[in-house]
Parts: structure tokens; sequence; C-alpha cells
DNA sequence: CAGTATCCAATAAGATACTG
DNA sequence: CAGTATCTTATTGGATACTG
């Protein structure tokens, strides 16, 4: 995925447009972007140590690289406060914010799928 | 993005349901789905050379392995006719239709964005 | 035509150690 | 605390050849 957001990248440098689906895709798709995202719209700004908190199974090196990734798309905000030790604040940025509906909608279609499929399974016994 | 699928699939056999939008992602974030899915809903059915010609840069491979899971999530519909050579032809079940939405609102963030991209980068010159 | 199967290169991700 | 850097393994995807 973060190869899909390389490949995005590169393509709108050079002008090659033609990609709307894929762009949105390459932003949230990576494996823990998702979570992240729906933590700090939902839960407010987080600290990286909170995030590892919220996001038990994600490795430091996987939280420092979804975080990085979705701060120079431009989707979250970092906000380092000058105290020892270093505190730093993520949050979502406006443009982060517009995407909070499409995050809504997947969770409902999941949430549905998921129900639906519980159904299924049900009435298969 | 297929490793996430395992993940999801076996989390939704372990009753593990608590991944609500990671479902979503799962079945739409292939590398080609969103694509795939595009055409298949926006064009009606298609055959697979015909996605092939659609997606003049998918590998043989990619192609066969993306429409294999869609098929198994339910997503989309393989039907073989029985001709020789034979032809098989791939359509968007009820289910999938019900993620165009989803896409739509994908198509419309990642335009926008695009847009405002472009904008900038004309401001900045 | 529409696939499978196999082998191999590229990439992603985990573990661990180090730093301002 | 919040990162980097490095090393290693696991996963992915491409190329190619084969089949009903």
């Amino acid at each position: 995925m973060a190869d899909l957001r390389e490949e995005i990248l590169n393509k709108l440098k050079n002008g090659d447009f033609n990609c709307e689906k894929e762009l949105t895709l390459s932003i949230i798709g990576g494996k823990w972007k998702l979570i992240i995202l729906w933590h700090l719209g939902k839960e407010g700004p987080q600290r990286f140590s909170e995030l590892q908190r919220l996001l038990p199974k994600i490795t430091h090196k996987m939280l420092t690289s979804q975080l990085k990734e979705l701060t120079d798309d431009g989707i979250i905000h970092r906000e380092v406060f000058p105290e020892v030790p270093p505190r730093v604040e993520y949050s979502m940025t406006e443009l982060g914010l517009t995407l909070m509906p499409l995050l809504e909608l997947m969770y409902d279609w999941g949430k549905k799928r998921i129900e639906d499929i519980k159904k299924q399974n049900e009435q298969s016994v």
C-alpha cells in the first residue's frame, strides 16, 4: 500500500491526474491509518504514547511511519511542545476532517456486512 | 493489503468483530480492486480479456487474484459460459452494488483534492 | 480464452539498539 | 518521550511456462 502511495504521488507530480479514487485510497489505505484517523477524529488529539496504548499491536516503527505519511499528506498535524521530556501531539487537520464522512460510510458498510455474516452463520447452524 | 484481508477474515471467523472499517478496507483495498469495481459498476459486466484491455498495466496474475478475492468476498459474480473457447463474465453482485456510494465518495474526495493541489501548484509558480 | 503453477526479485514489516 | 537506524524475515508481485 505504501507502494501505491508512492505511485500516486509520482502520478500527481507528473500531472497524470487520472486516479481520483486511488489518491483517496493511497491516503487512507495504510494498514493502520483508518484506525489512527478514527481515534483522532472521534476522540481528539492524542500523543504518540497514547496512540501506542490505543493500538497495542502496532509496532513502534509502523506507528512512526504511518503518522509520518499522514502528516506528509496533510491529513494530520504534528505539534511538538518544547518540554523535557518532549511531548508530541497529533490531531486532525481541516483536510483530515473532510475524510470523516468517508470513514463513517466505511464503518457503516462494514458494520452492516458483519451483521449480515453473523445472521448467515446463525441460520446455517 | 491481501495480508490485511487474511487477517480480517480470521477475525471474522473468531468472532472478533471489532473492525468494521477494516473489513471494508480489506475488501476494496487491493491494489487494483477499486478500478475493477469502478469499471464493473459503471460499465456493466466485462469478461476477463476486456478487463485486461481496460487495465493495460495489470499483470495476468494480479487480475486473476484480485478477481478471485472479490468473488470470494461476494462483491462480484463470475459466470462461465459453456462455449469453446470459454467465455467468462464478471459482474457486480447486489452486495457489490452497495459499495458504489462509497466508491463515488472516494472519487469525489480525490477529485477535489487533486484540484486543490493543482491550484496550489499554480499559485506557487 | 481464461486460467494455474513455479520461480525469483522487490518491498514491507518486525525486532532490536541507539539518540536528542 | 518520541523518535532513527539497521538488520532480518515474511509477503507481494512480476515474468514465464503450462493446461482444459
